[in-house]
DNA sequence: GGATGTGAATGTCTTCACAGCT
DNA sequence: AGCTGTGAAGACATTCACATCC
C-alpha cells in the first residue's frame, strides 16, 4: 500500500470516533457532507481520505455507518488488542496508566517500570508498578506491542534501546528528546510545553 | 507576516530547547548542520525556518547561541508569562496542573475548576480547585492568556463558549471533541487515544 | 573555506469539479 | 436528484543549489 500521510491516519481515527457518535444516536448511514461538518473538515477531504483505502460509500446514499466504523477499525489496526508498558512512573506515567480510554479501545497497560524503590510494588487501578531493571526480562516472558517512554530526558535514549532490543516497534515518547530508533520502529513525540508554545505563537502573532 | 506553518513554528519550539541544551553545555556557537542532526531536521530545513523571520547567523561561521536562543524567545512568545486556567480537575487536570515544567516555561497556571464539591477548595501543588460557577466572575477579575479544557466530552463546547467570552484567545483541548470557537481564538487539540491509533496504524500497515 | 540566506524546483497535501452510480 | 469516488489543479511545505558574505 502507498504512503498515507500522518495527517490522513489522524483524520481517519476522528471519523471513527464522530460515527460511533452518530451510531450511538441511532443514524444508520451518513454523507461525507455530514461527517466534515461534525468533524470540523471538509466533505471532499473525507472522501478522498477514504478513497486511499476504497470504495465504502453508497452514490446517491452516503456510507453505512456500522460498515464504515468496521471498516475503519480495520484500517486502524483496532480489531485486535494491544499489550502497552509504560516506562517512568512520574506524575506523566501516574496519569497515562489511570486513563480508562486506552483499556476501553484496546490498549492494555500491562505494567509500569520505574527505578524509585519507593513506587516499585505499589499499584495503581490495578497496574503494578515494577521495577525497571526488570523490564528486558518481562518483556522477553510478554511481549508488548507499544510503550509509553515517560522517563527523564536523560534515560529516554537508553530506555529505548532496550525496549527496542527486546521487539517492541512503536512509541509514545513523552521524554522532550529526539529519540533514536530503527527504521522499522515508529515513535510518535509528545509535548505539552510545545503545545502551549505554539499557543504563545498564535497570541503573538496577531 | 505571512502565515507560517504550525510545523515550522513546531520546530522552532524544538530548536529553541535544543539550543538552551547547547548553551547549557557552554556550546556558544551552533551551526544550522549541528543543530539540525541533533533535532532530527535537516541543515536547510532549519536555515528555511529561520528565514521566516530575520537573518540570525554569521555566514561561515554559524549561530550565537545566546543570541538565537532570546530569538526564538522573542518569535514564540516566550518573553512574557502566561496566565493559564485549567478547566475539569480530574485525571488529565490533575497531572496538567502539577506539571513543572509548565511554571518553569512561564505558563502560570492560577487555578484549577471543577463542579465536584468533594474537590473544591482542596489544592495540588499550590493551585486551588475552585468551583467552576465562580470561573466568569474569576476571569472578570483576573483575565487569563491560555484555558486547559480538560472536561468531559459535553461539558467542553459549553465552558470553552464561557471562556471565549470572558475573552481567553487561547484553548489546549483535551476533549475529545472539535470546539468551535471564533477565528480570533486558537484551539489546540490533544488527545492521546488518537495517538496510540496513529502506532497501531503504523504496526498494522507494514 | 565555511556556513548562511533564499529563489527555484520538487514533492506532498488539499481542494475542486465532474463523471458515474443509486 | 443526491452523493460518492477520483483525476487534475492548486496550495503549501520541503529540498536543493548556489550566490553571498565572514
Amino acid at each position: 500500500m502507498r504512503k498515507i500521510a500522518d495527517s490522513t491516519v489522524r483524520r481517519l481515527s476522528l471519523y471513527l470516533r464522530l460515527l460511533e457518535e452518530f451510531a450511538h444516536e441511532g443514524v444508520e448511514t451518513v454523507s461525507s457532507q455530514a461527517l466534515a461538518r461534525r468533524g470540523g473538515t471538509t466533505a471532499p477531504q473525507v472522501r478522498k481520505d477514504l478513497s486511499f483505502f476504497g470504495s465504502f460509500g453508497m452514490r446517491g446514499m452516503g456510507y453505512r455507518v456500522p460498515e464504515l466504523v468496521s471498516r475503519l477499525r480495520d484500517i486502524l489496526g483496532l480489531e485486535r488488542e494491544y499489550v502497552v508498558v509504560i516506562v517512568g512512573a512520574g506524575k506523566v506515567g501516574s496519569a497515562l496508566a489511570q486513563f480508562r480510554e486506552f483499556a476501553s479501545r484496546g490498549f492494555n497497560i500491562s505494567a509500569a517500570y520505574d527505578h524509585d524503590p519507593a513506587k516499585i510494588g505499589r499499584e495503581w487501578e490495578g497496574i503494578a508498578i515494577r521495577d525497571v531493571a526488570r523490564l528486558d526480562r518481562d518483556l522477553a516472558a510478554r511481549p508488548a506491542d507499544i510503550a509509553i517512554v515517560a522517563v527523564p530526558a536523560e534515560g529516554a535514549q537508553p530506555v529505548t534501546d532496550r525496549l527496542v532490543a527486546a521487539g517492541v516497534r512503536a512509541i509514545l515518547n513523552f521524554a522532550p528528546v529526539p529519540l533514536a530508533v530503527p527504521a522499522d520502529v515508529t515513535v510518535k513525540h509528545v509535548n505539552m510545553v510545545l503545545e502551549l508554545e505554539t499557543l504563545s505563537y498564535a497570541l503573538r502573532h496577531r
